[in-house]
DNA sequence: CCTGAAAATAGAACCGC
DNA sequence: GCGGTTCTATTTTCAGG
């Protein structure tokens, strides 16, 4: 195996991680460091797959997705449920889990009415168990 | 309020979704208009905190950071816990809930031993009840 | 990893609807 | 208000060392 992130990688992915869309230049500046220098670093943990993507952040409260819930379910219809997620437009996250549940997924609704409806729709794929989040308190920290 | 999110201002958020650091040229290819045109609407999507921002996601396998767990707690030290998460490089996520706990907690480790480690040091804030992901299937999607 | 050129992209000013 | 065109500045890319 073995890519080594050394500490100069760790400076530009910390500026990256909050800001993907910082010009190179800019980068290269911060870390001192020449333009190419600091492209192809970037290019290498791209290529590796340290980076694996970059994602533009919406506020959920002003496309009308405000409320973050967080469900526990527990499903003999997986393959069915999945599916349900995947169109579901108020799942955001689903994650296959040990324990008592199955699934826990996150879920933005409009409001707790909206929430209430969604709820209905999962009854019949098995128990579940939610909890509404009332401040998000920290979200995709990765490195501090 | 009244921000109103019209048909391309959609097409253009789901081509940034995923692809944060996209050329406003390429964006505006793709929806076939004019370059300051592009630009201009993503401004507006900016300046009225629509897009909050931008992040680059990083593999957490890659950086040692492959177990995904997820923690309810349930304590009577809050101020104490919040402060705990923030500077516990482990912690990515971190939500106060309704419901029996206090708290939902997401947190990256190597490995299975140092999530044990981790919930040690955990125990004195209160009881918690931990869910472990045997498969991230989806996760910070926004807009289908 | 750096410098210095050419190419591509982003930003600003202005025009038309 | 909205979008388009042109021009300029900045940024990225690609030589070569």
């Amino acid at each position: 195996m073995g890519y080594v992130i050394d500490e100069i990688d760790q400076q530009i992915m910390r500026l990256l991680q909050h800001h993907a869309r910082m010009p190179i230049v800019q980068i290269s500046k911060e870390v001192n460091m020449s333009q190419p220098s600091v492209k192809e670093r970037i290019l290498k943990l791209e290529e590796n797959g340290v980076i694996s993507g970059y994602s533009t952040i919406y506020d959920l409260a002003k496309l009308n997705r405000g409320t973050t819930t967080f469900i526990l379910l527990k499903t003999e219809h997986c393959e069915e449920f999945v599916h349900f997620c995947e169109q579901a437009i108020e799942v955001t996250d689903l994650y296959r889990i040990s324990g008592e549940y199955n699934y826990l997924i996150k879920v933005q609704t409009a409001t707790i009415e909206e929430l209430a409806e969604f709820q209905d729709s999962l009854v019949k794929l098995g128990p579940s168990k939610s909890h509404i989040s009332m401040k998000n308190i920290m979200e995709h920290r990765v490195l501090l």
